[in-house]
DNA sequence: ATTATAGTTCGATATATGTCGAATAATAAA
DNA sequence: TTTATTATTCGACATATATCGAACTATAAT
C-alpha cells in the first residue's frame, strides 16, 4: 500500500477520491465521492492510459474501488483501508 | 514519506523501531526503544552500506532521527512524524 | 601509536517503475 | 450497422531504485 501511494500520481488521486469519502460507507457512491478516470487523467495532466495503470494499481492493493457505469469506470477509495492504514500509525 | 515506507527493508526498519516508540516523546531514547545500525542490518539479513543508505533515507524525510553514541548510531522513531501519518489518514 | 569495531560514502550494476502512444475492448449514440 | 466516447492492454524506453563491495571516517581498546 505504500508503495502505491508513493507515486506522486497516485497520492494525488488518493487525496482527491478520499477527500469526500465517508466512513463506514463502502459501497455508497455519488457524483461528490468518485471521478471517472478521464476526469482523473485531466486534473493530473498525465494521458489516460497512465491513469489506467495507477487505478489499477491502487485497486489491487485495495486502497480504492471502481464500477462500470457506462462508458465511464466510477473510482472511490475503500474506508476500510484507510482505516487500516490509519491504525497501522496508532499507538 | 510513503516512499521512504515502501521498500520492504524500509519498512522493517520502521516497524521494529516503532513498536517501542513512546507518543510524544521525541527525545527519550533507551536501549528499548532504539536500535544500532549494524544490529539492524543483522536483522534484515542486508550489509549495513545498505542498512545505512535506508537510514539515511528514512531520516531525510523525518521518520526516525538517529544519534551517534561512541562508535555505534542510535536509530528511534520520531513520535510526532507518526502520529502526522496517522492524522493523514484521519475523516 | 596501532589495531579493532561501527558506520558512511562512492561507484557499478541489475532490476523496477512510470510514462507514452498504438492497438484493442466496451458501451452509447446516430 | 456505423461512429463516437471512454477505458484497458501492450510494447518500448528512459529514469529511478536497491544492492553490493571497496575505500574511507570516526571512535574505542590495546
Amino acid at each position: 500500500m505504500f508503495k502505491a501511494l508513493s507515486n506522486p500520481h497516485r497520492l494525488k488521486i488518493f487525496m482527491r477520491l478520499v477527500s469526500c469519502c465517508k466512513p463506514g460507507t463502502v459501497s455508497y457512491v455519488d457524483e461528490a465521492s468518485s471521478a471517472y478516470v478521464g476526469q482523473l487523467g485531466e486534473e493530473l495532466g498525465v494521458v489516460k492510459s497512465t491513469v489506467s495503470h495507477h487505478i489499477k494499481e491502487l485497486k489491487r492493493v485495495g486502497i480504492i474501488r471502481t464500477e462500470r457505469r457506462g462508458q465511464k469506470v466510477a473510482c472511490w477509495v475503500d474506508p476500510y483501508t484507510v482505516e487500516a492504514l490509519k491504525e497501522f500509525f496508532t499507538r
